[in-house]
RNA sequence: GUCCCCAUCGUCUAGUGGCCAAGGACACUACCCUUUCACGGUAGGAACACGGGUUCGAAUCCCGUUGGGGACGCCA
């Protein structure tokens, strides 16, 4: 049987990394095995789903190229069938109005844990039913003994007391239905036969194997996925930074890359750190998915993005950098050139963000120069090299590597000095900084006339 | 507090009872390459949380302890 499976993220806010791999694990899974991966918006908490976090997530998915099949499943056009379903279990009797005030349960919740308790509903209005004329939630009469036990494929067998659990509402009392109700009857009815999700969700598991069991539905599998904390061990949130797909991207990463390092959070093959999509689609499966929790490694998503980045060809990578060179201001006109600036400073970057900031200087009339850089390097004893070398870069028809390599030989040996104390000035007068690909390289890039007007401007 | 889950280098992980005096990767350190910075290469430090069992044999199985996390909503 092809497996179904979902992602259901609520648009209550972008699509966050812990999302996004939750999503991705789902994605591989289903394309592993050929299934079907279908995307569910949970939308029932209409105070905080919009729908530009809607888009938000859409966009998010699409650029990570997580591509979802069939149509998008809304909860809230589904409400007639979860109406149905509560109607069937209140009468059936498994399931009760319950008129007790969210005021009211927040003191008792407050009180039990003041008390060292584990908070839960008292059924007071399980035993005294309150009339049908006062407005109501619905509960879900859980059973108060027994054992509910189920299997995760990544962790085994995992049992609950049922003595542990309460009542759960099922139905808000303007009538609409809660999370761990819709999300049972959703799976069901959406036939998945796996539920692929982070670990946060493994203590909601058990009331919703009991709701499963009241209305008589197959279970499905279940495998919970360990969770990404921040540096501090902790759920990733907002204060860890970056939490958003959409910053990643902002930061140049490569969606390629950004699956590589998720998928390895939690999974692995063998020896192996970079994958391209193929192979993870190829290798991926729910058994060698872990159960320990992992610390998202912002230097290693560097690293597994350089690894990508060194795939492409120059000619994608300066398409890839355009965007980043023009939130830079700096716009590309003639393509040779921006092709030979981009492959000199392509192991310099392990983002496309980075890549954009070392070449920049290639493209801008002027410079800018580092101040301590200046300093040190533009110095009376700089300029005289820079005098000199002008003078003799000036004779040249030729342009390339091997005369301008000539030249700078000849000038250490005349000028007794070592070749750090003659590429610097220069290296400072190109590029503004101390850092940049071999100094005969980028005069080579730049062009005879672009030298010669940047080592004027450093000797003003 | 209660319940549930988790526990191999700083980090991601390999390991499914003997092939492990624990392997790979990121990061770090040193050296090499070298006109700077990278890239690349070589070398190095670095872990089975602790205590009991089971077994001829345990990182691997069981129990306990400790530590960490998650959940305890008319949020999802």
């Amino acid at each position: 049987m092809k497996p179904r499976v979902r992602f259901a993220p609520s648009p209550t806010g972008p699509l966050h990394i812990g999302g996004a791999r939750t999503a991705l694990f789902n994605w591989l899974f289903a394309r592993h095995h050929g299934g079907t991966f279908v995307l569910r918006i949970e939308d029932t908490d209409l105070e905080r789903s919009t729908k530009e976090f809607e888009q938000s997530i859409l966009d998010g998915m699409t650029w990570m190229g997580l591509t979802w099949d069939d149509e998008l499943v809304y909860q809230t056009q589904r409400m007639p069938l979860y109406k149905d379903h509560v109607q069937k279990l209140l009468d059936e009797g498994k399931a009760y109005r319950c008129s007790c005030t969210p005021e009211e349960l927040e003191t008792k919740r407050k009180a039990a844990l003041a008390a060292g308790q584990k908070p839960k509903y008292d059924g007071k209005c399980r035993k005294n039913p309150p009339p049908a004329s006062t407005p109501a939630a619905i509960r879900f009469k859980a059973p108060e003994m027994g054992t509910t036990t189920f299997h995760d494929i990544c962790r085994g067998t995992i049992s609950f007391e049922n003595s542990e659990l309460d009542d759960l509402i099922i139905a808000r009392s303007d009538g609409t239905p809660t999370y761990n109700f819709t999300v049972v009857v959703d799976d069901v009815t959406m036939k998945m036969t796996h539920i692929i999700r982070g670990d946060d969700h493994l203590n909601n598991t058990p009331r919703q194997v009991l709701l499963y069991q009241a209305f008589n539905y197959p279970i499905p599998e279940f495998a919970h996925l360990p969770m990404i904390y921040g540096p501090d061990r902790k759920k990733l949130s907002k204060r860890h930074g970056a939490t958003s797909v959409f910053e990643y991207k902002d930061m140049g990463f490569l969606p390629s890359a950004m699956m590589n390092y998720l998928a390895r959070l939690g999974w692995s093959s063998g020896d192996q750190e970079i994958f391209t999509i193929e192979e993870l689609i190829e290798k991926f499966d729910l058994n060698q998915v872990g159960s320990t929790p992992a610390i998202f490694d912002l230097e290693k998503l560097r690293w597994v993005n350089s690894q990508h980045l060194a795939k492409y060809s120059v000619a994608d990578l300066v398409n890839l950098t355009r965007p980043f060179l023009q939130q830079l201001g700096v716009a590309l006109t003639d393509q040779t050139y921006a092709e030979r600036a981009i492959a000199s400073e392509r192991e310099r970057g392990k983002t496309l963000k980075e890549l954009a900031e070392a070449s920049a200087f290639y493209f801008r009339d002027e410079i800018v120069f580092d101040p301590t850089a200046a300093e040190k390097w533009l110095n009376p004893e700089g300029k005289k090299i820079l005098t000199t070398l002008r003078d003799r870069l000036g004779t040249l028809n030729d342009w390339n590597v091997d005369v301008i390599k000539a030249i700078f030989d000849a000038l250490g040996k005349d000028m007794g000095l070592k070749m750090v104390n003659l590429a610097q000035p220069v290296r400072v007068a190109m590029t503004g900084t101390t850092v940049s690909p071999g100094i005969y390289e980028v005069l080579a890039i730049l062009g005879k006339e672009r030298t010669l007007k940047r080592i004027a401007r450093a000797l003003a």
